[in-house]
RNA sequence: GGGCGAGUGAUGAAAUGGCAGACAUUCCAGAAUUAGAGUCUGGUGCUCGAAAGAGCGUGAGGGUUCGAAUCCCUCCUCGCCCA
């Protein structure tokens, strides 16, 4: 047997990766093996994984993301699909700009750079992606249609420019979305960020709200819809208005969830930042009011907010009066509540509210509780009761279930003119001004004569002017560009200036699948015809740090674009799975953490097959994992062996084997169900014991179970695969070929292994044919030697069969 | 503080109501080899035992069930999202 095994590896070249992958990698190239026609017997797949942004290098993170993307398109095409699998770069972005400001490197030469490498490295990795319709984010053909779209939007009302405190990050001199500040700082360097008030462009997504919150249809990951929704963040209740003493014109504003605690309401809560402080703050107070909201001013939201932190305020002196009960409550201000959410204003229930309780213990201000658990009154609160109830000392109200009363205290406001139910959201407008220079120009003039000028039509693009000073300091460097900011106003023909801010990348992404499909059509944002054959997205892959930010904005522009005419479904991607994310001593892998595990070694020693391999056995791709490489070995292993079978000659003639048949047929179930359900992992162990089952196997069966390993292996290990196909004869590429298919009645064992259970205890294990019935499993059982001794003392009460896998004896002491 | 997810050998993990630890890594022993690498074979949760076997064991505790890693309750730890 030893002596047979060294003949055949003799026969048979070494599996040496670095000889076979280039190899491949450039036939495919040259034969256009993955461009894919718009047209084709087969029906069309458009599977989309998430775009890089082409800093730096490719990571073992992207690799993560991409290998078993890949596979995925790679299996969906040999199951008959015509797939399309394109790739882009979402190439605007600070670290551009940073890498020019701190080198000296033009943004577009550093960006074209890196995208050179990256291209070399998907192909390295054997990516099996449609290069013709590559889509890059920061060439004018592209952002051309951001400008565009902007001025769609701007008709339509969905872009507005406005005044309001913003997201400033004080290291990159530019403003932040809601959803880029994470933990109250910058969520690409990390600073802290602080307030300002500037005039800004937004995207109005609130408007689109409700339907945002709607995921009819898709098939989303739990986690994600759930995460959207806490970010929208839909509350229904009421605005009010309380009226205050001694200012007739002066009404505080505030909405509540709870209009049911209305009569609970003892006192007002102001933000400091709140415009009517220092209209009504009282003389005497003065002096502690302007101190305290000076400090609140500086403090970050994250620490004004944070729960744990002793809640503080100070008394303005003023009173409000509350309509319902009549009675003047006094004004505080106080720092948990921020001027940036709802009004800057709430009416404090202490009774009902934890933060309202807190406040009023400290400062000994009237706790009184209006909903009550059962009905009754109770003396002092020991905590807020925020549960439901029925009301009491609640006047005409007083005996209602708190539900109830929500609605009637709402109706009896409106009545009186003095608020509306109401709905409000934690979701803000989209802020799309960015006070930087690598990103698409805002197509705005601004005339002395007309005011704000969108930039015509016709003018598209407005180009983003190559010659400009990076010094990082002093907000937007196209405000230095005198070519650039000075126009002439189209419509009055006077000198006016541009709008020197660029829009959020994250607006660059939001639509650039619609592109792909034909990239360089030029009368149109997407070629309507070609996008018809592939939108929306089938499938899309992407890492879950991008649940809120990218995918709602998407999301949001798709809406728009469907209420502009132009598209004619209302979710961009209708089936989306998430890999976990890869950390690297527990922290993920960044450039800036200097924590990023390259590839180039792992791809030099053992090949892109096995490291693709590896990442998929990892574990869960869902999960994420901590990368450690010393399994590397298992999977670099397999491929070898995989390599001396696959080569071994095929029989000529002998007896076939029933277990390696059905062994076979099992495999390519196993591989079929677990790459459906994404569970790479599972579908490749499934494999290696197949090829240890073909490794002691001879003969025609081991012939087709080659075969089919070969084919099952090829979405996993594109290259090798594709070797061992050409080498046992096959035509044409394995990645043509057709996906193995099973039959059910085949992957069925002959014989079983039934467990038999006394008591709940394992006692037995007996091999028998597979299909007894309820009775013969039973009378198996019960004549078991082992069973038949544990049964002397006691009697049979009950028997559970489970068909060819268990009976469980339950018995009674006689 | 709230929501979601996770916690299983030395390690990555598998099993989603039915044999816990598949498949790998590591380690140990053996085969072959001048030797090493590679390859192959066997073993590798803990305790008792020469063995057959028995008992224990899936973060902790309780419950449901003939049967629980899996379902339910209470708690602990970690991760993510939101406060």
């Amino acid at each position: 047997m030893a002596i047979e095994r060294r003949a055949e590896s003799e026969r048979a070249p070494r599996y040496e990766p670095a000889l076979i992958e280039k190899k491949w990698q450039d036939r495919w190239a040259a034969d256009g093996l993955y461009e894919t026609p718009d047209d084709s017997e087969r029906p069309n797949y458009y599977f989309v994984t998430m775009f890089p942004y082409p800093s730096g290098d490719m990571h073992i993170g992207h690799w993560y993301a991409m290998a078993p993307s890949d596979c995925q398109a790679r299996f969906t095409r040999m199951r008959g699909h015509n797939v399309l699998f394109p790739m882009g770069f979402d190439a605007f972005g600070i670290n551009a700009e940073n890498a020019a400001i701190d080198r000296g490197i033009h943004p577009a030469e550093w960006t074209e750079k890196n995208m050179a490498h990256w291209r070399e490295q998907f192909r390295s990795l054997g990516a099996s992606i449609d290069w013709r319709r590559e889509v890059v984010t920061c060439y004018p053909e592209y952002y051309r249609w951001n400008q565009w779209m902007f001025l769609k939007f701007l008709e339509r009302g969905l872009a507005y420019r406005a005044e309001a405190p913003v997201n400033w990050c004080p290291r990159d001199e530019t403003v932040l979305a809601n959803e880029q500040v994470i933990n109250g700082r910058c969520e690409r360097c990390d600073t802290i960020v602080v307030k300002k008030d500037l005039t800004q462009w937004f995207y109005k997504i609130t408007a689109y709200a409700d339907e945002l919150l709607k995921f009819d249809g898709l098939d989303w990951p739990e986690r994600v819809r759930v995460m959207q929704q806490n970010w929208i963040g839909r509350s229904e209740g009421a605005e009010l208005e309380f009226t205050v003493e001694g200012h007739p014109g002066a009404a505080i504003r505030f909405f509540t969830t709870r209009p049911d605690t209305i009569f609970g309401a003892t006192f007002m809560v102001l933000a400091p930042e709140h415009p009517l402080v220092p209209l009504i703050t009282a003389r005497e107070k003065r002096a502690a009011v302007e101190a305290y909201a000076a400090t609140a001013r500086n403090e970050s939201e994250i620490d004004r907010t944070s729960a744990e932190r002793p809640k503080t305020g100070v008394d303005t002196g003023a009173f409000a009066i509350n309509v319902f009960t009549g009675e003047r409550v006094p004004i505080w201000i106080a720092d948990y509540v921020l001027a940036s959410y709802g009004t800057g204003a709430i009416m404090a229930v202490p009774a009902h509210d934890e933060r309202d309780f807190a406040f009023a213990t400290r400062y000994g201000l009237e706790i009184r509780e209006v909903v009550s658990p059962d009905g009754s009154e109770h003396a002092a609160l020991q905590e807020a009761y925020t549960g439901p109830g029925r009301l009491v000392r609640s006047g005409a109200f007083t005996g209602l279930a708190n539900d109830e009363a929500k609605r009637k205290i709402a109706a009896d406001a409106k009545a009186r003119g003095i608020g509306n139910a109401a709905v409000t959201y934690r979701l803000r407008d989209w802020l799309i001004s960015r006070q930087r220079y690598w990103g698409t120009p805002i197509p705005i003039i601004y005339c002395p004569t007309c005011g704000t000028v969108p930039v015509p039509e016709k003018d598209l693009p407005v180009v983003l002017p190559r010659d400009v000073q990076f010094t990082g300091r002093g907000g937007s460097p196209l405000a230095s560009v005198a070519a650039f900011v000075n126009t002439t106003c189209p419509k009055c023909g006077g000198a006016a200036k541009r709008d020197t801010d660029t829009m959020d990348t994250f607006v660059d992404s939001s639509w650039y699948v619609y592109r792909y499909p034909d990239p360089k059509f030029d009368r149109f944002f997407m070629n309507v015809g070609v996008a018809k054959k592939w939108l929306p997205v089938r499938r899309y892959t992407g890492g879950i740090e991008h649940a809120i930010l990218h995918l709602l904005y998407a999301r949001f522009v798709c809406k728009a674009l469907r209420d502009l005419g132009h598209v004619w479904f209302d979710e961009p991607f209708l089936h989306l799975r998430n890999q976990g994310t890869i950390v690297f001593k527990s922290r993920k892998m960044s450039k800036s953490r200097g924590n990023v595990v390259a590839p180039d070694e792992y791809i030099a020693r053992y090949g892109a097959d096995t490291l693709r391999l590896f990442i998929m056995f990892m574990g869960p791709w869902t999960m994420g994992n901590d990368w450690d490489a010393s399994g590397i070995e298992g999977t670099f292993r397999f491929l070898h062996r995989v390599w001396g079978l696959a080569l071994t000659e095929r029989a000529s003639g002998g007896e076939r084997t029933p277990d390696l048949d059905r062994a076979t047929q099992r495999t390519i179930k196993k591989v079929t169900e677990d790459l459906e359900a994404y569970h790479f992992n599972t579908a490749i162990a499934a494999m290696m014991e197949l090829s240890t089952a073909i490794f002691h196997a001879s003969g025609p069966s081991r012939d087709d179970a080659t075969d089919a390993l070969v084919l099952l292996l090829a979405p996993f290990a594109p290259h090798i695969s594709e070797e061992l196909w050409q080498r046992r004869g096959g035509t044409g590429s394995v990645h043509r070929q057709e996906w193995p298919r099973y039959n059910d009645a085949l992957t069925r064992e002959r014989e079983v292994t039934l467990v038999v259970q006394v008591d709940g205890r394992l006692r037995d294990r007996l091999t028998a044919p597979a299909g007894l019935t309820e009775q013969q499993s039973r009378e198996l059982a019960l004549a078991s030697e082992r069973v038949r001794s544990l049964l002397m003392e006691r009697s049979v009460v009950k028997v559970i069969v489970v068909p060819d896998r268990l009976v469980s004896i339950v018995t009674a002491k006689r």
